[in-house]
RNA sequence: GUGGGUAUAGCUCAGUUGGUUAGAGCGCCAGGUUGUGGCCCUGGAGGCCGUGGGUUCGAGUCCCAUUACUCACCCCA
């Protein structure tokens, strides 16, 4: 029997991407995962946002409560599991529940006039059919912003997620945005839209029709061809908003032009998760196919209240990561380079090896990046390796040259070669070559 | 859940109307040439041709089944 990564997961594998490999094979490196967790985190910290870890598995019913029984996810999707103590438990469909239960578990909410910012990364999973751009194990990099109900804080989640982007190398993108209403004018909508749709029930898709009783909005996104003209006269969720959400909407808008960020209102946008409110976005890349969220979010402004938290607004996104890379990939954007080391110790007799691991050990201690053979091999597989693995420079350390204390320097790029002070070798290696 | 496609070396793929010991490129190993790597040359290791049936004197090739992978729909990130 050979096993395989289960369907729809994949390993993230060390070494570069060779162009003759799979594009999916080339996406799945570790330098490149580095490569993006580190961008993430590093504008995270210029916008002052802490990282939070929790749990990659959660209590079942947190997911029922906040993402939402009628959900796709929910209903279909969870990775639900029974443990040998009988816990319901699932394997979390989303960044944010787990979030909400951490903070409202620990009490970080404690009064008012507290903003609190947090990042997340880390899998996610999904029982689909796996395909180009979807996984059953994905990953996703995510915020949550906890306890600002104004729209300057939308504005400065969705900046957060188009910096990050854009310092990934995927300026490219569209950001649309929708409001999605409140719990009070959402079924005044809901009515509407019903009383509108009736008439056409008939001409609808299957999965329309069956919406139009669990979540008419839903119907709004149908992309089935026979919809679409019925779906273009819908009445929309923004024109039943009340004065406060409208407000709060055309106040996003602005903050969106003051810092010069471009979107399109997408008056049919509807998020798969029933906790958002109010604000909901999208960003997406048309590299991408039907797969074409690279990063999605909101406003759950009533979520941790229901988790039986503090009335706490919030507003987050979450982004995957594989969606990333894949964009990247098809742009033919390198995103992030293998640390290479800068010396390569090349040994050949007993004495020699021993002398170039310690050496190698020394320079390792002292923060220099260098490899050495330890499979007993040629000289010439070694240089082939130094050569290879990117080094600067081949070490060769020689029996004749150790008694006074040195050790052979060469340039592989220009094929000069000094000899220098073994113990000096970390300085030489760091700077300019003597001679 | 619904459709389509593909399974041959570590990777990317050839393989004629069915016909002898199944090939290439890359990678890997050893050697030659280079002072001691790259470029070049020689050699080598590595394949139950996804699996199980069937047709046939003979199947990588044709037929059936099965499994896996993959793409698309749905949905999402």
């Amino acid at each position: 029997m050979r096993y395989q990564a289960p369907r729809g997961t994949h390993d993230v594998l060390p070494g570069d991407a060779d162009p003759q490999q799979r594009p999916d094979e080339r996406l799945f490196r570790s330098h490149k995962w580095q490569w993006l967790e580190g961008v993430f985190r590093d504008v995270c910290a210029r916008f002052g946002v802490e990282e939070i870890r929790t749990p990659i598995f959660e209590a079942t019913g947190l997911f029922r409560r906040s993402v939402g029984e009628e959900t796709d996810i929910v209903s279909k999707e969870m990775y639900e599991f029974e443990d040998r103590g009988g816990e319901d438990l699932t394997l979390r469909p989303e960044g944010t529940a787990g979030v909400m239960r951490a903070i409202v578990e620990h009490g970080l909410m404690g009064g008012e006039g507290q903003l609190l910012k947090v990042c997340y990364t880390g899998p996610i999973f999904r029982y689909e059919r796996a395909q180009r751009g979807r996984y059953r194990q994905h990953h996703q990099v995510g915020i949550e912003y906890l306890g600002g109900d104004g729209p300057q804080v939308d504005v400065e989640v969705i900046a957060l997620g188009l910096t990050y982007l854009r310092e990934l190398g995927l300026g490219d993108v569209e950001l649309q945005i929708n409001s999605v209403g409140t719990p009070a004018s959402r079924p005044v909508h809901r009515e509407a839209l019903r009383d509108y749709l009736r008439p056409h029930l008939d001409g609808l898709s299957e999965d329309s029709r069956r919406r139009f009783d669990t979540n008419p909005l839903r119907v709004l996104d149908s992309k089935a061809p026979q919809d679409q003209a019925v779906i273009e006269g819908a009445p929309a969720m923004l024109d039943y908003l009340e004065p406060d959400a409208k407000a709060h909407f055309e106040a996003v808008c602005a903050g969106l032009e003051d810092i010069g960020i471009p979107f399109t209102v997408n008056r049919r946008l509807v998020r798969g998760l029933d906790y958002y409110q109010k604000t909901a976005f999208e960003v997406v890349h048309g590299a991408l196919g039907s797969q074409n969220v690279v990063l999605g979010g909101g406003r759950y402004d009533g979520l941790v209240e229901s988790l039986g938290g503090p009335a706490v607004p919030g507003v987050g996104f979450g982004s995957g990561i594989e969606r990333a890379l894949l964009v990247l990939e098809q742009l033919e954007r390198p995103g992030g380079e293998r640390r290479v080391p800068v010396a390569y110790l090349v040994a050949r007799s007993d004495s020699e090896r021993r002398y170039a691991q310690r050496l190698a050990a020394e320079l390792r201690a002292g923060g220099v990046a260098v490899e050495m053979d330890l499979l007993g091999r040629s000289m010439k597989a070694q240089m082939r390796a130094a050569n290879s693995c990117g080094a600067a420079y081949a070490v060769f350390v020689r029996d004749d040259l150790l008694e006074a204390g040195q050790v052979a320097v060469k340039c592989l790029e220009d094929g000069v070669q000094v000899q220098v002070q073994a113990a000096e070798l970390a300085a030489s290696l760091n700077g300019e070559m003597p001679g």
